[in-house]
DNA sequence: TGTACATCAGTGAACGCGCGTTCACTGATGTAC
DNA sequence: TGTACATCAGTGAACGCGCGTTCACTGATGTAC
């Protein structure tokens, strides 16, 4: 299903933003095969040559805005060494693109639940699996040497996620009291307040060890 | 559109009853007038009287099923005074409904960017006003009292709602690595660590001060 | 208390639009010899 | 280098299913007098 020659590349490419396209201006109801092909210049034989049938074209379409995202979110990891600043940099990440690509990430959004999903689960899969890797792999030394708390990762994920996610989402639908500039300067210190590690009790002996740390 | 008679009130009952298990079974592309007649034994003509037409049928078991999810939450906060008690409760309380409710927290996640919200915003946004009312005003001494951090409403509302708004939607999208048990046992604490007040930067002067706050 | 009447509630056959999909076909690309 | 041929890519008219919606009608409820 992956074109063999430059030509299905192009025609492949211009079908998905097309698709976004239409989504962008209609939402779900507006996104149909007949759109996509009326907005995009192609034949409906081509979409169905390329993509298989409708489901095929939305699969492919979530794919790659999901892996824009994620693409995004690993790349601000990049040269970031300090738990905190890791912490901070997804989330700001994770608003700049919401920002950045509204069509797209309010596609990702809307897909949630889409019936394509399970269908075409192993295609998606692979698309994040690696992306995921890095981003779990980069939090991972610091849940182990304690500077992150010790929860299973998929609950480090929720509360990264989280409220970026739920933030994103209530702008994506419109909501006017949401301000992602404000998110931005504001949520990254309290996400990371909600993952450091947990200051330890002293006991009353050891307390100016512990006062140490106060400077 | 509210039904004057009782007969009417079962009807409408039985509509939205065989409407969400529609759903519950098929997801978003079997929820169709057709099929929740069908499920109902009600005839259309009947769903068309009360409702007007299927938007006004989704609309209604949206504002249905987001307000048992918020009664939910108003409810755990009754008789707690603690700002910490009271995160901990709305959290467990999302959670607690997710599991108990799975259909009906699904439908509301899944028409987060659904055509009928915008259509009916004013009539679910009535529904949502006076029990979002509730919890704003449990939250609100708090934060002026300085025990909860001092942000904007709705990023509070992220901070809170987020982390588990993404683990109910991962949980009810099917995927094995959420358990909502251990979520209930985690995040309560740790929302709560996003959201208290930062413990104050002491200048070295009222260092013996501050140093009684640690007993 | 009984009767008349307006309104509310309920019915289901019928319609037509638009959606996803098919298919027989033409044209372009690239490779083997 | 040129030619033949297999495969890939692209086309758009046509089809038929199923969806939301309508409508003329019957039946039930409640109220006025």
């Amino acid at each position: 299903m992956a074109p063999k020659q430059k030509r299905g590349e192009d025609t492949t490419k211009r079908l998905l933003d097309a698709a976004l396209d239409v989504f962008a201006k209609g939402g779900h109801e507006a996104f149909t095969v007949h759109a996509v092909v009326a907005a995009s210049g192609v034949s409906l034989g081509s979409l169905y040559h390329h993509f298989g049938n409708a489901d095929g074209l939305a699969a492919a379409l979530y794919a790659r805005c999901m892996g824009a995202l994620l693409d995004d979110l690993v790349a601000s990891l990049e040269g970031v060494r300090g738990a905190r600043a890791g912490v901070a940099a997804l989330v700001r990440a994770y608003l700049r693109h919401t920002a950045a690509q509204p069509a797209s990430a309010r596609f990702v959004h809307a897909s949630a639940y889409a019936s394509f999903l399970p269908a075409h689960a192993a295609t998606i899969a692979a698309s994040k699996q690696g992306r995921i890797a890095a981003i779990s792999a980069w939090l991972r030394p610091h849940v182990k040497a304690g500077r992150i708390v010790a929860l299973p990762e998929p609950l480090i994920e929720m509360l990264v996620i989280g409220p970026v996610a739920e933030t994103a989402r209530r702008w994506l639908a419109g909501a006017p009291e949401i301000d992602l500039d404000e998110a931005a300067r504001e949520l990254p210190e309290r996400v990371w307040q909600a993952l450091r590690r947990p200051p330890r009790r002293r006991p009353p002996g050891l307390r100016h060890r512990a006062r140490r740390k106060e400077r």
